[in-house]
DNA sequence: AAGTGGTCTAGACCACTAG
DNA sequence: TAGTGGTCTAGACCACTTT
């Protein structure tokens, strides 16, 4: 079963034939794999060996492991389009924010958690925000939800002089969302910006997300400008990269 | 050092550890942490406990393993942003494609290397393409290059119809590159739709970009569509998640 | 209670890098 | 050659899940 004078590592000689049952569905998305004691006596090796073996194939994403119950072949997640355009004036009209109107584009239930607070900008968010480091921002910090799974974060920061007085930096902020609210303080939104990345997401991120090991996050941070070019608010978002891709579509010229 | 009653697992205690001691600069990027014979030494525990404790690390991202040479920390790679607008028609009369327009306007020594082959449309490549099943593709195989390096892979698909006795189907499209071609014959686009993923990469991926363990790859898909709405090609992009960043823009409505 | 994976130890030998 | 990480073994005890 094992070839032990190839050079080839023990541990990757077993990775890659469980990956293969695995890609030929022998072992089918979601089915339990053998135990580390059946892999022991299958191999010949020790449970050192097979249990390199199974990191590997879980740090590549392919197989979930579970304290006490087994190890189990990952079912593909369901993947969501976030269409960015959706961000539209239409649909603060309906009294929905840039998530609930994806969300709800793609029958899920959303809800989200907020909590409010007041900071002082750091150098990255006083040179997207363009204004002085140390000066006052408003913070608001969100957790989002589908069908009670926590599926997104999101720090949203905006110039505090944006804010004061408004219900922005309450923690609901009626409806239409923060956009809506600085609209009717008079600053309308010209444009937004994205800039997307990818990362390994940290311990604290990967507990909140849920994320399983080997899941990366996608990155994105927002920055809506007002119609003179102002920026009015910046927002980092995080979401697990196994269960979205996002779509953009412009003018050829 | 380690408290061993706590419940947390010694290695991660370690980790922990040294983690903190990287983001407080205690350890300097492109520093070498302790050989693992001297963290045996500091905590007190066996050769696979500090091992577990630095593949944590390892797979976070957040060090490098060089066999024979030591623990390093991951020096923050140079990120370039890719303003997707530069897909322009102005970019393509000064003779460059969307790749090379990127990389030069980034700094870059840009090249790459393609390989031109045909074959029958899967289901998802025909659905994106609006052409049937089996239907004859020609494809484009790229691996781009900068100052040498390997930055990125695309695999382009056009529907053979649309590059039959044009320079697409050669190595060297010409200037401008394959969407100038397509606008000569006649096929003049009108929009560009992009999607975007992130995962880990495969263990082909990982060897062709020179990716270190726990980075991720972006993955674009790319459609570019006639001014009637045909869609003429698809380009599916991977890129190391830990050197790029993509920037879209658009209109408030 | 039985079966599963999680953690830890102690020791061995090998492969790569550097001086 | 000395020092580094890479692989593998054998055994122990623990924590979680299921029956």
């Amino acid at each position: 079963m094992v070839d032990r004078s190839s050079g080839v590592p023990i541990h990757r000689q077993i990775a890659a034939a469980l990956r293969e049952r695995i890609i030929t569905g022998e072992y089918a998305p979601g089915s339990k794999l053998p135990s580390e004691q059946q892999l022991i006596e299958a191999y010949g090796v020790s449970r050192g060996t097979v249990r390199e073996a199974v990191q590997v194939l879980e740090v590549d994403g392919i197989v979930l492991v579970e304290h006490g119950r087994g190890v189990f072949v990952r079912p593909s997640a369901n993947i969501v389009r976030l269409a960015r355009s959706r961000l539209s004036r239409a649909a603060r009209a309906k009294n929905e924010g840039a998530f609930l109107a994806d969300a709800k584009a793609q029958g899920f239930a959303p809800s989200s958690s907020v909590r409010v607070r007041f900071e002082h900008a750091d150098e990255r968010a006083a040179g997207l925000l363009a204004i002085q480091p140390g000066d006052e921002v408003t913070v608001r910090d969100r957790v989002m939800r589908a069908n009670g799974l926590v599926v997104q974060l999101a720090v949203s920061r905006l110039p505090r002089e944006f804010t004061r007085g408004t219900a922005i930096e309450q923690v609901d902020t009626g409806p239409g969302g923060a956009y809506a609210r600085l609209e009717e303080a008079g600053h309308h939104i010209g444009r937004y910006g994205e800039d997307v990345g990818a990362r390994m997401p940290t311990t604290e991120e990967r507990s909140q997300l849920q994320l399983p090991p080997g899941t990366p996050v996608l990155t994105i941070t927002r920055i809506a400008y007002r119609e003179d070019g102002t920026p009015l608010e910046m927002n980092d978002m995080t979401l697990p990269a196994d269960r979205y891709r996002l779509g953009y579509e412009w003018a050829a010229e």
